[in-house]
RNA sequence: GGAGCUGUGGUGAAGUUGGAGUUCACGCCUGCCUGUCACGCAGGAGGUCGCGGGUUCGAGUCCCGUCAGCUCCGCCA
């Protein structure tokens, strides 16, 4: 075969004249009779090629065999297409190939799906053939624009002082975040590797062996059920530098993420990008990942209600709870069954019910009117910034329940009444996180962020008093209600570490077994530092446009943690499970 | 672990009150066509209505179960 010369999407007028051979895929074929067109594919882009019997008689006999997704070596003279031939939609459309010879490479089998059309392919279809589907321009923009995220990232880091350095895939299983996969250990039985949730444990001990300033580009795995947004591998930049500040650091990200946004899509951000305390977030939007794209904040009035008529409202405040409103521009109108539907979505988030008031030029109208004084529903008017036509949803609850609600009645409305301006990126910093929150389950606190992240210096006493007002050296950076990164400083003194182990109920004993090397380290000179990692497949994902993460990924697992192409996990022979010391128990539910 | 949505020729859809595997678009195959570009025209092939069971004289349609894909809750430091 005779290897291409140039590239079909980037031939233009400047090459008219010149004999090229092309190699690529038939992206579709033409054929008039007497003359054939061909649309030549390759990575670059879509070529024509015409066959004609005054050019090559041979060539079109051949061309006549073509069909969708051959694989060809065209050789040809390129010319510029008769004015009124051109074709305005294609990028080469002023010109076109004329074919003198061709050589069917590879024959190829009808796709099962559509590669060139923009039409809706069911995903476990995609996802089986995703070599097929990765073919797909939409695909194909995707699988560069990740490749120039990634490169603008290591570019910016190098040009300040970062380097690359890589981790360990095989490492060992540490208690706290998320279920980790297991590799069983050959030379060792019984034992076994974790795969890293991320490379925490190593960066920090990076910094401490000097490194300075790191990053790494790295898959990370974590064995929990999957989302639109959270992937069991996925990618992380992650960083730690020494001697440096938070503010720093995140000025140091900003121009980074900026740098990304930039480079790859053209759009300026502003900095310095916004900041929000945890607190005011959870207050306003009732999220730590709030999406700015739109108003609609909440509000609360407890105070306004504290004395109401209505019983579920003041229990809600006896128990320690709060009340709170969203107002719904425009919703009055709703029918009972849109509110029905309302209520039924808030039970998801651990309503209990959904009160609602409907606004009207004649005044409120609600089930629960009755329960108020003119006063009250005036004041809940004027908290809401309620305009006749709105709708107010009420809940009342613990805070977090409130919060969950709304927030999530927020994200809904917002995106149903499209509210939410699609081409915007609003970008902003979550800070001041709690160091800790308790676990009902398990009885004990534990780390919101991670345990090695520094609290707050002023509040390092209150281990001893109220945990919980802890305030963490921690941030996240937010995107469009996406968490896109997340990051702390670090705590570097063994007896703060030690301390946060106990705080989250970790035995000396039990912190020794595990983290005794850490804490060892921790002896040598640890030096002040801390760090952020990215999600890099969030972050495509969005620069993409996209609302799932399958989208910003090669081969992705489905969301019952499966791949459809290569039929992963499977079982493996006895062979390699007795090399391996293991022995399969599967439950009786499992066995049927 | 739980909930919801979806599943009909290769692809995307429609399928009414339960009445013949019916329909549409694309694709595929054959033929015709020398300037098309989502070419056009004519003809044709192609089905375990995801799977299993039940109700019924009769099920794509109703019921139960199950599998797969997706979405959400729990989970995800």
């Amino acid at each position: 075969m005779r290897y291409r010369t140039h590239e079909c999407g980037t031939l233009g007028l400047e090459h008219v004249g010149q004999k090229v051979v092309l190699n690529g895929w038939v992206n579709r074929r033409r054929d008039l009779g007497g003359v054939i067109f061909v649309d030549l594919r390759d990575r670059s882009g879509i070529v024509q090629v015409v066959f004609q019997p005054e050019i090559s008689a041979e060539a079109l006999a051949v061309a006549d065999r073509l069909r969708s997704e051959y694989v060809v070596s065209v050789e040809g003279v390129v010319v510029e297409r008769d004015p009124d031939t051109v074709n305005p939609k294609l990028k080469t459309g002023n010109i076109e190939v004329r074919a003198e010879q061709v050589e069917i490479i590879n024959t190829a089998k009808t796709p099962p799906f559509p590669l060139d059309e923009h039409v809706e392919v069911d995903e476990s279809v995609r996802l089986k053939y995703r070599y097929l589907d990765l073919r797909r321009q939409p695909m194909q923009e995707m699988l560069r624009l990740r490749h120039r995220a990634a490169k603008v990232i290591r570019d910016f880091l190098d040009a300040h002082g970062f380097w690359e350095i890589e981790t360990p895939m095989l490492t060992r299983s540490t208690p706290e975040g998320a279920r980790d996969f297991l590799v069983p250990s050959r030379l060792h039985p019984g034992t076994f590797f974790a795969l890293p949730q991320s490379p925490q444990l190593y960066k920090q001990l990076l910094m401490i062996a000097g490194a300075e300033r790191y990053y790494q580009i790295v898959r990370c795995f974590r064995d929990e059920d999957l989302r639109a947004d959270r992937q069991p591998e996925f990618t992380q930049v992650d960083i730690e530098v020494s001697f440096m500040s938070a503010e720093e650091l995140q000025d140091l990200m900003e121009q980074m993420i900026a740098a990304v946004f930039r480079e790859t899509i053209g759009v300026e951000l502003e900095r310095p990008f916004m900041r929000l305390s945890y607190r005011e977030a959870m207050e306003r939007f009732g999220t730590d990942k709030p999406d700015l794209r739109f108003g609609m904040e909440l509000k609360d009035i407890s105070d306004v209600v504290a004395d109401c008529q209505f019983q579920v409202f003041r229990n809600a405040l006896k128990n320690g709870g709060q009340v709170k409103v969203l107002n719904a521009p425009g919703c009055a109108r709703f029918s009972r069954k849109e509110i029905d539907d309302l209520g039924k979505y808030a039970a998801r988030f651990g309503a209990k019910g959904l009160a609602w008031m409907q606004v009207t030029d004649d005044g409120v109208k609600s089930p629960i009117a009755k329960f108020f004084t003119e006063g009250e529903l005036e004041q809940i008017l004027r908290v809401a910034e309620a305009k006749p036509g709105d709708l107010l949803l009420f809940a009342a609850d613990r805070p977090d329940v409130v919060a969950a609600v709304l927030g999530n009645l927020r994200l809904k409305l917002g995106h149903d009444l499209g509210l939410v301006k699609e081409d915007e990126y609003r970008i902003l910093w979550i800070t001041d996180f709690p160091l800790l929150s308790y676990d009902e389950e398990e009885k004990r606190y534990v780390a919101l962020h991670h345990p090695f992240t520094m609290p707050h210096p002023d509040d390092v006493p209150l281990f001893d008093t109220d945990p919980l007002a802890i305030r963490a050296q921690a941030y996240d950076m937010v995107l469009n209600g996406h968490e896109i990164g997340g990051g702390s400083m670090r705590i570097y003194r063994r007896d703060i570490q030690e301390k946060m182990f106990a705080a989250i109920g970790l035995s000396p004993e039990e912190a020794r077994e595990k983290f005794g090397f850490f804490l060892e380290a921790f002896e040598y000179g640890a030096p002040p530092h801390g760090g952020i990692a990215f999600g890099f497949d969030r972050l495509v994902m969005l620069l993409a446009g996209k609302t799932s993460l399958r989208e910003a990924i090669a081969f992705p697992k489905t969301a019952n943690a499966t791949e459809l192409m290569t039929s992963a996990p499977s079982t493996v022979s006895q062979e390699q499970l007795d090399e391996l010391h293991l022995d399969v128990r599967l439950t009786d539910d499992q066995d049927e």
